[in-house]
DNA sequence: CGCGACGTTGATTTGCCTCAACGATTGTGG
DNA sequence: CCACAATCGTTGAGGCAAATCAACGTCGCG
């Protein structure tokens, strides 16, 4: 599985071969089965979690008990409780595996030191960082200014290739609105699809 | 205008005479008349701007022209478009004043050494970092979970004091429902109330 | 096979929007 | 000082988007 995270590395971050071995001995591998949990509500948020396959969600859940999908991190993606992660506070957020995955777990110190010392790192976190702050804010826009069927749009663009691996009632929570309600809208865009081609 | 930074600074910060200083030499004071505009569409954010009085506001346009509101910002509060602030890309975001306002912005590099130079302004700032993503990330779930009713209870928490001063449809805007429905919403809530006391 | 998880479909209800009309308040020029 | 417009809030009628509830179809799996 390492081998997946130095391919990747000298890909993505162009790091040296004595960095990739720095980041190498510093961070966790971890496979998680489907429906695994990685975090648990009100527990401390001590990682960044660097998704090689598979897909995980984050979600929170509603005082009734319903779950309400907030990001989803397929492959090449990065996830975490960003506030409990920062303030060290417990999570309002909890964090599980929608496919069978493998995950590479960045501890906050370790992750703080390579941060330190390798620049490539450094900017990899920062990219992460407004990236995150970027789709938080576009999921508010969108809430504001979007129809149902914008937002699942937006979401099909996001994620390319997700709606067909995950359920759909998943899509349906992180789109905020009803299963029912998502296939319908389905079967709407479809039939449209079909009446102008 | 100044002496009311220092007092703010001496208060909040527990700034020595010195850094104090050093945080005034490097900030620029700003009055905003009424409806001033602080940053516009397609704009680089180049700052951030602080509030000591009275309240800012940042929203978006949507694709026909109608205005949504993303963040106030009263008394105390910091506001930028932190997207453009980050990355220097064009503001998708528009800033203006919605009552007369007193405010000072700290410029990109400018900031950038005072964090580097003094340790609580860099607390101060990462804190402030946080609030915004600890802030967005609670739009995102209360527009996933909440009625109207409760989102406007959440804003009424949020900024104390604020709807008594600023336009209603400016906070029906903020928590995305049409001003007339928020009418309607004030109008059941004062009801419930008095039947209820 | 039967069971559970998931998706679909239809009937009904509800939350919120749109449109339109009408006060209340404020500011402004004659 | 008053007439007037402009701005903002309120109220009601009607409509649409989406929720809810219930029933049923389909698939994978023990």
């Amino acid at each position: 599985m390492l081998d997946l995270l130095h391919r990747y590395l000298s890909d993505h971050l162009l790091l040296t071969q004595s960095e990739i071995d720095r980041v190498s001995a510093s961070v966790q591998c971890r496979h998680l089965d489907k429906g695994a949990m990685l975090l648990s509500f009100c527990e401390s948020a001590t990682f960044v979690a660097f998704v090689l396959r598979g897909c995980l969600r984050a979600y929170f859940a509603d005082d009734d008990g319903s779950e309400h999908v907030l990001h989803f991190a397929p492959e090449g993606w990065c996830l975490t409780d960003t506030e409990s992660f920062l303030t060290r506070k417990p999570s309002s957020l909890a964090i599980d595996a929608i496919e069978a995955s493998d995950v590479f777990l960045f501890e906050r110190t370790a992750l703080h030191e390579l941060r330190r010392d390798i620049p490539s790192v450094s900017a990899f976190y920062n990219a992460t960082v407004e990236r995150a702050l970027r789709l938080l804010q576009q999921r508010v826009t969108g809430s504001l200014r979007k129809t149902a069927e914008q937002r699942y749009r937006a979401f099909i663009e996001l994620y390319p290739g997700l709606d067909a691996r995950i359920p759909q009632y998943q899509i349906a929570s992180y789109i905020g609105v009803s299963p029912e309600f998502l296939s319908k809208l389905r079967g709407r865009i479809v039939r449209d699809k079909s009446r102008t081609s």
